[in-house]
DNA sequence: CGACTTTGACCGGCGC
DNA sequence: GCGCCGGTCAAAGTCG
């Protein structure tokens, strides 16, 4: 059994024209083994490797969504080996990054309780995906994680689209786009960032993350 | 010089 | 068996 989660993230137009089509940066390093053209997409599919540590069996691919550019679809299969890199960072950070992300675990733990329409013990169904940030967190548990905007972290919009993102049925990327519409800002992201209060936690932890959304995306 | 990307070739699975 | 397609390999090129 192999384990598999397809991620959607939002890359701003200006970044996918940088190097590995705008990739948001994680905290393992990846290599490039094969692009291919997919059939029915006019975007190809980057596969890669990673390369944090040798022996390392974790794998990523890489496409752009067809009808939507600036949307990556990016699918992990495997899981590392290898506990995750310590992020080049000062020691008091990590502390408070961990506990963001617990918080962020914990609502979308409540989230999907509150859903019931999944529960846990079907999430490790074969025929579902296991909505794991395998690039943020180190762990193999079926956990639905949503890298939120660190802007949007307090507003209630964000527990909307939460809710969307949980429904039963999968969206679309049409949709999907819709919902973050509202970030057509983020191109002047790191421009802006230098002039906002932001503890340095934060600040590492969204550049770690690259201004991007990650949306689990369900099975198609 | 090592790590990485690029890209054509190769291989296996699958449907007809 | 054959062709298509997705995934991987590996040599060559690039970059810092």
């Amino acid at each position: 059994m192999v384990e598999k989660t397809v991620v959607a993230v939002r890359v701003g137009e200006k970044v996918g024209k940088l190097k590995n089509e705008g990739l948001p940066s994680d905290f393992w390093s990846w290599r490039k083994y094969g692009q291919k053209p997919i059939k029915g997409s006019p975007y190809p599919r980057g596969y890669y490797k990673c390369s944090t540590s040798k022996g390392c069996s974790a794998k990523k691919q890489v496409e752009r969504c067809r009808t939507d550019a600036s949307m990556l679809i990016i699918t992990y299969t495997s899981t590392h080996n290898h506990p995750c890199p310590t992020p080049i960072t000062t020691k008091s950070t990590t502390t408070k990054e961990e506990d963001q992300e617990h918080i962020e675990l914990e609502e979308e733990e409540e989230q999907r309780d509150n859903n019931n329409n999944k529960p846990s013990d079907e999430v490790t169904n074969e025929e579902n995906f296991h909505y794991l940030q395998s690039p943020i967190r180190c762990s193999s548990q079926d956990i639905i994680i949503e890298q939120e905007d660190p802007f949007k972290l307090n507003t209630e919009k964000s527990h909307d689209r939460m809710d969307l993102l949980l429904e039963e049925e999968p969206l679309c990327f049409a949709q999907l786009k819709n919902l973050s519409a509202s970030k057509n800002e983020e191109l002047d992201f790191f421009d802006e960032l230098e002039e906002l209060p932001m503890s340095s936690s934060l600040l590492h932890f969204t550049r770690n993350i690259f201004s991007d959304e990650r949306i689990p995306v369900g099975p198609s």
